[in-house]
This record gives C-alpha cells, sequence and structure tokens, in this order.
DNA sequence: AGCAGGGTCTAGCACGTGCTAGTGGCACGT
DNA sequence: ACGTGCCACTAGCACGTGCTAGACCCTGCT
C-alpha cells in the first residue's frame, strides 16, 4: 500500500481512503490510485482490514462437502450474503474433519455469525464453543440451545404427497421411511396423521428404509412379494423413490399405469427427464434467504431470542403420479 | 488474550508462546493458561496471527459448488494439505459468482497457493490476478500460463474400456461423446484410437452428446431407430450412461444381455446397486493429492518450472458389461 | 563468594490496515 | 485584511498477535 502511495505521490491514507470507497478524495487522484495499484499487483489485505475494524464482515458457513442439498444451499448463500453487505466464509465437514474442526476454523476467523447445516448441526459439546456468537441451525432445531433454526415442515410436505395421491382416487398407499434420520420421523408422522385424516388408517403401511437407493430397491422387492400391490408409494426422499422407481421397471411394474410414486426434496435426480419424479420440493434458494435474515437481524437488528423459521414445502406434480388401477 | 494473561497472573507473551506450542514455559503455566483461556472462550485470532508471520498457511481452493465431482475432491484436498502443514480457505463458484471474484477473496485471504479446480479453469484474463502466486489447475492445462497442472488421461481411458470390451468379444461398439466439453475431445480421440488399433475402423460410429442424462436418453432412441444395434456403448460419462441404461431399459433392451454399456467418472451414481455400470475411476483422492502436492513443491521446495501431471485412470468392472449377444 | 549456564518469564516493536483529528489552501463574504 | 467554510489531503495511533532481546532466579562449579 505504502508503495502504490509511492507511486502516485500521496500519503498512505488517501490510498486507503480511495480503497475503501470513502469520501475526500478527487475523481482525478481515485483513477491514478486505482492505476498504481493495478500496476503493483495491489490488493488490500484482508487480515489486517478485519483487524482493524473490529467487524470482519464474514458469515460463517459449515456444510457437508458430500451432500448435494447442502451445495444447493451454498449456492444461494453467497447472494443471500452479499445483499446484506456481508461475506461468506465456507468450512467444510468432510470424513476426516468433524464438526468441531469446521467451527472452530470459523470462529479463528471472527466470523461474526455462523450458520450450520446438516442434520448433525451443532450438537450440545459445540454450544459452549459458539457461545456469544449468533448461529443458525439449518435442518433441524436444537430445543436446548439458543441458536436459531431454518427448517421446512415435512410434515406437512408428506400431507400434501398423500392429499393429492388421495384426490386422484388412491386409497392403498405405502410409504418407505428414512430409519433414524432426523427428517424420518417427521415424514413418517406426517404419512400417519394424513393417512387418518382420510379415514384410510386401515391402510398405514410403513416400510423400514435409510434415505438410500438400496432401500427403495429393497422397498420394491418387499411389496411385489406381498399378494396385493399398494397402488401408490411415497418415499422417504427422492433417491430412495428412485432406487423404487428402477427396481419396479425392471419387475415389469408400470409406473404410473400400476402404482404411482412420489419422493421428497426435488432435487436433480427428481428433474430428469427419464426421472420425471413427482415430488416435494425444499426450496434451497428460500431455506438459505431465511437462515442468513435470521443472523443478520442478530447483527444488525439487535434480536436476541431465539427464531425458528418453519417453511413450506411445495408438492411439484411429474409424470410417477396419476389415477390408480381399476382393477386389484 | 491480555485477559487471558491477568487471569493467570503473567504477561501477555507467555500466553502467545503457550498458544503456538513454543518452548520456554513450564509445564503447570501450560495447563493454567489452557484452563483461563477456556473459562474466557479465548480463541486465537487468525487474522492478527497470520498478520504477524508473514505467512498465512493457506492453500486456496477454488471450485463449482454444483458439481459432485468438485465436491468429491474438496473431501480429499484437506487432509492432504494437514498433512503438509497447510490449512484450506474454500471458494466457491455458483451461478451468481465468477471465478474472478473467487479468485480475489482468495488472495485476499493472502493464500500462499491456488488451486482452481473446473473446465474453464484460470482464463487468461486471470493470469495477471495471480501473477506470483504459485497455482495448479485441476482438470485442465493452460499452455500460455506458468501455472502447474493436474490431469486424467482421458484417451488412455476410453481405450482401456474399448479394450475391456473387445477382449470380451465385442465388434460394435458405439460412443456417445460429450459435444464441446473440455475434456470430451480426449475421450473422442481415444474411442477412434482404440477402435483403428483394433482394426474396427468400420464399426466406428460417434453419437453426439453432451454428458447429461437426457443425451444418453436421445442416443438410446437413435440407436434403436437404426437397423442394426451395436453390442457395446461407450458413454461420455456415468450420466449419459445412466440416461442411457434407463431408456434401453424401458425400450426393453436387456443389458448387458444384448447390449453392454460403460460409463466414465465412476460417480457416486455408478456404484448403486440396481445401475452397478462399468466405468472409468479418476481418482479424486490421488488427484487432490497431487495437486496439492505440486503446490507445496513451489512453496516449499523451491521449484520454479510448470509441471503437468497426468495420472493414469482405471477401468472398474461391474455389472453393465458382458460377452456380446450371439446373433446380431 | 563469584561466575557460568539454563530455565522461565517479560518488554516492546512490527505486521498492513482504518480512522480520528487535524493541516493547509482556496473561494467567498464582510 | 480577516474570518468562515469547504475540499483535498496527512500524521499517527490502534487492532491482536509473533518474535527478538533481554531480565530474573536458581543451581552447581570453581
Amino acid at each position: 500500500m505504502a508503495d502504490v502511495a509511492a507511486r502516485v505521490g500521496v500519503s498512505r491514507a488517501l490510498v486507503s481512503l480511495v480503497f475503501r470507497g470513502a469520501e475526500g478524495a478527487s475523481q482525478e487522484t481515485r483513477e491514478r490510485v486505482f492505476r498504481a495499484a493495478a500496476e503493483c499487483g495491489y490488493q488490500p489485505d484482508t487480515a489486517a482490514r478485519m483487524l482493524r475494524r473490529r467487524r470482519s464482515g464474514f458469515l460463517g458457513v459449515v456444510y457437508t462437502a458430500s451432500d448435494p442439498f447442502h451445495a444447493e444451499l451454498v449456492e444461494a448463500v453467497y447472494p443471500a450474503a452479499e445483499q446484506r453487505g456481508y461475506n461468506v466464509v465456507l468450512s467444510a465437514v468432510t470424513a476426516a474433519r468433524d464438526e468441531r474442526e469446521a467451527v472452530g476454523d470459523l470462529l479463528g476467523f471472527r466470523s461474526e455469525a455462523l450458520m450450520v447445516i446438516g442434520h448433525r448441526a451443532l450438537s450440545e459439546e459445540l454450544a459452549p464453543l459458539v457461545a456469544g456468537t449468533p448461529a443458525v441451525t439449518v435442518g433441524a432445531r436444537l430445543p436446548g440451545t439458543p441458536f436459531d433454526s431454518v427448517r421446512t415442515n415435512d410434515a406437512q410436505g408428506v400431507r400434501q404427497a398423500v392429499d393429492h395421491l388421495v384426490e386422484s382416487g388412491h386409497r392403498s398407499i405405502a410409504h418407505i421411511d428414512g430409519g433414524s434420520m432426523l427428517s424420518a420421523a417427521a415424514r413418517r408422522r406426517g404419512y400417519r396423521e394424513a393417512m387418518r385424516r382420510h379415514g384410510l388408517q386401515e391402510e398405514i403401511t410403513v416400510l423400514p428404509g435409510d434415505y438410500s437407493e438400496d432401500s427403495g430397491v429393497r422397498a420394491a422387492h418387499e411389496l411385489c412379494r406381498r399378494d396385493r400391490l399398494p397402488t401408490a408409494v411415497v418415499a422417504g426422499n427422492d433417491r430412495c423413490a428412485v432406487g423404487l422407481l428402477d427396481s419396479l421397471l425392471r419387475l415389469g411394474v408400470d409406473v404410473p399405469g400400476e402404482v404411482s410414486v412420489v419422493g421428497y426434496d426435488d432435487s436433480q435426480l427428481a428433474r430428469l427427464s427419464h426421472v420425471d419424479l413427482t415430488t416435494v420440493r425444499q426450496d434451497a434458494g428460500q431455506t438459505a434467504e431465511s437462515a442468513i435474515q435470521a443472523l443478520v437481524e442478530r447483527l444488525d437488528g439487535g434480536r436476541t431470542e431465539a427464531k425458528d423459521v418453519v417453511l413450506r414445502p411445495e408438492l411439484i406434480v411429474r409424470g410417477t403420479t396419476g389415477p390408480p388401477r381399476t382393477a386389484s
């Protein structure tokens, strides 16, 4: 920076002033400073900058590298943060790097607030580490903690799926669940409630699953072994639905002619033309937006009480659902 | 840090010394310092730390948020960097954030070296920005630049696939290419060369594609429209292969009974039990390792001439390939 | 007693930036 | 001639840490 100043023949303070866009420099000087900086290859030092102003302007984001839905959220986080005058620092959780390390890195960077994506989220163990830093968990709520949370109403999403099927005339509707996954309980509950509300409690069938394609494959074989196929299946998520679809195809069961299938997530997978899966969308853009919004409210708006944002999912009807087969 | 020092009743310098693990403090004092730090919730400030030592210890990584293969690389980058005493800073390229911004952020952090993943990589436009900072591009080589590069020998990978099919007895082998994608040219060339080497130049059939599932779907319909199906197809990548597989299934063509299919990438997709795709692996772990290695050689080893690492791909034989059908 | 040497600790500057308080010059009005 | 106000610019401290040079105490040897 001193180099640039010397080159232009002004003080270092003026260069600083120009670079942060403050008032008090003539238009001509500004241009000369920028030109000189480009010649020197000068770029302001973020570390020194955030050391001096007490604020770093960083929002730390913890996510799981291998999860495609997390990737969608990360994608949406950047514009949401930028729009509110903040920058994003990423920290990935991987097989060799746990949340403790990821959060530690972010705090070392003096992130002003934390957005933690993932079903394991901020465990109680991490809470004291974060003390004093606003944080929002995405996809789950941690009752014992002071953190905000943003999540989708999973029960409602599954209810929408069931309602859609019942409206099309289905009565025999099965569910493949997500086992012990965090959101699985809510989805299972939504299925049970919806069936009961339609007077179909006799038809309730829950098959065990774990959100993997393989669990869809297993469920397909299990269903075909029974004497009577359901006319529709609500899978715990899209991956499970794709495994199910593929196996039904191989087993000679027509979709949606004989069996209708609904997924959950509206992932890239579901949108592929040859899959064309009816599914329930969790809006990544809206989720990211709400999470960032919550953090900024605490930082700039002075909010202190915890907030729990529950987003409405949306049913996306595509080609894997239709009216039920007439003969059983 | 002064708080911690006051709490223990020692100087600030000693606390600093304890925290960076330097010699010259008694075991007892160390413990008292750590205890006091935990009570205060103290954590060293990364910004101030890297301001003082002239080195930041950061390796900046630019990747595309929406690409699953990039995610695999990111996953592998962390341990590779840690092992060599470096930390990783991530910067994502998204729809709303181009490489210029991503690289700018990383340089602002005073990253000591840059790893840029992605087919558009460091364009000429970015080269002057990076001047002076060691950089490695992954997946492509930029001839005009001083950067290192790490990539997989795509032509060789496709040759291995063709060799495998020919050894199984196939002669009529088609290829669905990746259009104008960066690696598509090499894969197409590998296919042509391998066919020629086996004396099968008459059988060369290249169908247009673009690495998407849809292009596999289109290719399946195109092939079935012809009077004679090939006995095997080498798809440009796994996604294309999956689209192809699914459409063949729907069209009533048995795989691998009537047609064998080979993909490329060994993505998660290929490993699914119901897909079980024979494919060519690009080793993400090895790629990340080589890229980090190249950067560290420049930083610590003093290497200055550019280096181009070309990795050997590996054929993974699974369930979608077998001997050709006997009757045409 | 005096000195050397090692172990433990401390004072204080430097890193690159932001910002407060202030300087100097010019135009204007009285 | 002098005060007033504005514009363009500058001097120098502060941010939280690392590190050099040195201080202090204790032990053991001459």
